[in-house]
DNA sequence: GTGGATGAG
DNA sequence: CGCTCATCCAC
């Protein structure tokens, strides 16, 4: 008999009484257990100091070197080399390289006035700059890709922008059929039929997949390699061996492909992956057999428990006068209930090493997309928003239109813009976005700036500290497949002019006095019949002749139903970004610049 | 629709 | 630590 732990022997052995199920052979055949399933694996995989190793690679340095990522005057990234001078993420940079005069300190992108993109400058200064992260997006992507790739019927979460959840459960269950053909059919001569157990699992050789997390009688007995005699060893702990295996092989294709060190944690629930990922860092895996979580998670503070460590771990801290899971073992449901409704549950079964919730792609990937700024200088004059939000602005439009190379049809409902006056809590306005193919700077710091306008009205003199400009109701938009003619019939889409009764959405830019002087600005949109949405030509593109004013609006409907075209054909397919037809090539120069940049990016 | 609260890193 | 980002929910 295992005692899990001394001390506390029976009433707590309860609580873990879930960790050695019998595994019959419907629990191996059938196919939809989900989170239920005896067998489940999960692994969570993350980057190494990913900042700092983006930034190693980018400049294509020697993992050796040390390196932190700085962000104005704090680091944000410090890498395993740079942590040995004990280098920490909450030092000043000057302290840092007095701690290691060789060390490379490497500032974040910024997005600068004036720029479309974000870069690395000479001259950072907060009060003109802004970070991005964009470059870390991008790699973060690359390698949730090689995840997907890698496992085509495992399921993939991105948790953030170095994290991500993998389920191995159906990979593995296709290994275990394959490796253990005997297993893959229930035997005549099976006493319940299906439901008669699996025969005693084969030996696991854990050699190299890992550091494997054990119980401490055997632990303490020393001998890692007594595991490999260990006759108690279950058809989990094949599962949680082969989930090593594969993910041992992914990281390593990472690493030789990318350049990245990952560490991950492996085992049967989302928590307890995360949880023992950050065991051994950096680059390595640890594997949590079920029969090793009593131990494991007996003396761990609880608030390191993913959720818990905010204020609901400090409330049950405070509560119950104590800081372990073990010691709040004793404490019972519905206690528990009582005092913290909702979280019970779940806070009940985290303790006891059960946790239900599934590892699901998220379908949109973000509801909602954010750029913002603390400024270290306030905004005074109100028409010194501008400048910000542009900024703001092509952040979003550099970030939307790079999730649309995997999301073509990726669409946001609104735009908000957030302002903080002061001390003042943030105000916010917000406004339909409007539907058009070129999600360009120009196109969202306009809609910005009409919102600025609400913010600021015509206050004379504001005193804003914060700015964050954001798309909110990001969706898939879908649409059906007979919208193809649409585009062929885009001539009438042309013909349709301005004079439409009322909207019920506020037009891009509307005839109004937010624009300047031109009196050409009435004439320089339109109305699409197929998304309603009124198209217009930037300010600066609405100034000139009349004829030169007429031209580029032609070239702006028929882009709009480029749009159209594309978001049908990438909804018809595969998914790939369509190229828009015949437009481009006889196109003139003239407005293109901003243009044809963001729809097919590179 | 707006703003606050919470949490991660 | 200060900053950045995301989600949820009450009003």
């Amino acid at each position: 008999m295992n005692s899990p732990w001394k001390g506390k022997a029976k009433a707590t052995n309860q609580d873990y009484d879930d960790l050695r199920p019998t595994i019959t052979y419907r629990h191996l055949l059938s196919n939809n257990l989900g989170v239920r399933d005896p067998l489940r694996v999960v692994a969570l995989c993350d980057s190494d100091a990913f900042y700092a190793a983006c930034e190693r690679i980018r400049l294509e340095l020697d993992p050796s070197v040390p390196i932190v990522v700085q962000q104005w005057e704090s680091l944000i990234a410090v890498s395993y080399p740079a942590r040995e001078f004990g280098i920490s993420r909450m030092d000043k940079i000057k302290d840092a390289k007095k701690k290691c005069p060789n060390l490379l300190a490497v500032h974040v992108a910024t997005y600068k006035e004036g720029e479309k993109e974000p870069g690395y400058w000479t001259d950072i200064d907060t009060r003109t700059h802004k970070v991005s992260l964009d470059l870390y997006r991008r790699e973060s992507n690359k390698i949730i890709s090689m995840f997907k790739e890698a496992l085509p019927t495992g399921e993939v979460e991105k948790a953030s922008i170095d994290e991500a959840f993998i389920d191995f459960t159906r990979p593995v269950r296709e290994q275990l059929l394959e490796r253990y053909p005997y297993i893959a059919q229930v035997p005549v001569d099976a006493p319940n039929g299906i439901d008669s157990p699996l025969p005693p699992p084969p030996p696991i050789k854990w050699d190299d997949l890992g550091t494997v997390i054990l119980p401490e009688e055997i632990d303490s007995a020393g001998e890692q390699s007594n595991i490999e005699v260990d006759g108690d060893a279950t058809w989990h702990d094949v599962a949680l061996s082969i989930a090593a295996e594969l993910m041992r092989k992914i990281r390593e294709d990472i690493h030789s492909k990318l350049g990245y060190t990952t560490s991950a944690g492996i085992a049967r629930n989302k928590f307890l992956a995360k949880l023992c990922a950050s065991y051994k860092k950096p680059n390595s895996q640890t594997i949590l057999r079920n029969r090793a979580i009593p131990d494991y998670l007996h003396p761990l503070p609880f608030q390191k428990i993913r959720f818990l460590g905010g204020k609901l771990g400090d409330a049950l801290a405070k509560e119950y006068d104590v800081s372990t899971v073990g010691d709040l073992l004793t404490v019972s449901l519905d206690e528990i209930q009582s005092k913290f409704g909702e979280n019970a549950l779940w806070v009940y079964e985290f303790l006891r090493g059960i946790d239900r919730t599934e590892v699901k792609e998220k379908s949109a990937l973000f509801k909602s997309m954010l750029a913002s700024k603390n400024l270290p200088k306030p905004i005074i004059q109100p028409s010194d928003g501008h400048q910000w939000i542009r900024i703001l602005a092509a952040e979003l439009a550099l970030r939307l239109n790079d999730a649309r190379v995997s999301m073509p049809t990726l669409w946001p409902k609104s735009i908000v813009l957030h302002a903080r006056k002061g001390y003042e809590t943030s105000r916010s306005k917000q406004a339909t976005f409007p539907f058009v193919r070129n999600v360009t700077v120009d196109v969202i710091a306009t809609a910005a700036d009409k919102l600025w306008k609400d913010l600021t009205d015509d206050a004379k003199t504001v005193n804003i500290t914060s700015v964050q400009l954001a798309f909110t109701g990001l969706e898939k938009t879908e649409m059906g497949q007979k919208s193809i003619e649409g585009f062929f019939t885009t001539r009438d889409v042309q013909q349709t002019s301005l004079k439409r009764s009322r909207e019920d959405d506020e037009p891009l830019v509307s005839p109004e006095k937010t624009l300047p002087t031109s009196s050409y600005v009435e004439a320089v949109s339109f109305k699409c019949t197929r998304c309603r949405k009124t198209i217009a030509l930037r300010e600066d593109q609405a100034t000139g002749g009349p004829n030169e004013v007429a031209q580029r609006l032609a070239t702006l409907r028929s882009e709009h139903g480029d749009f159209h075209f594309a978001q049908d054909l990438a909804h018809s397919t595969d998914g790939s970004v369509p190229v828009p037809r015949g437009s481009s090539s006889k196109r003139k120069k003239v407005e293109s610049e901003g243009i044809a940049k963001f729809f097919i990016k590179k």
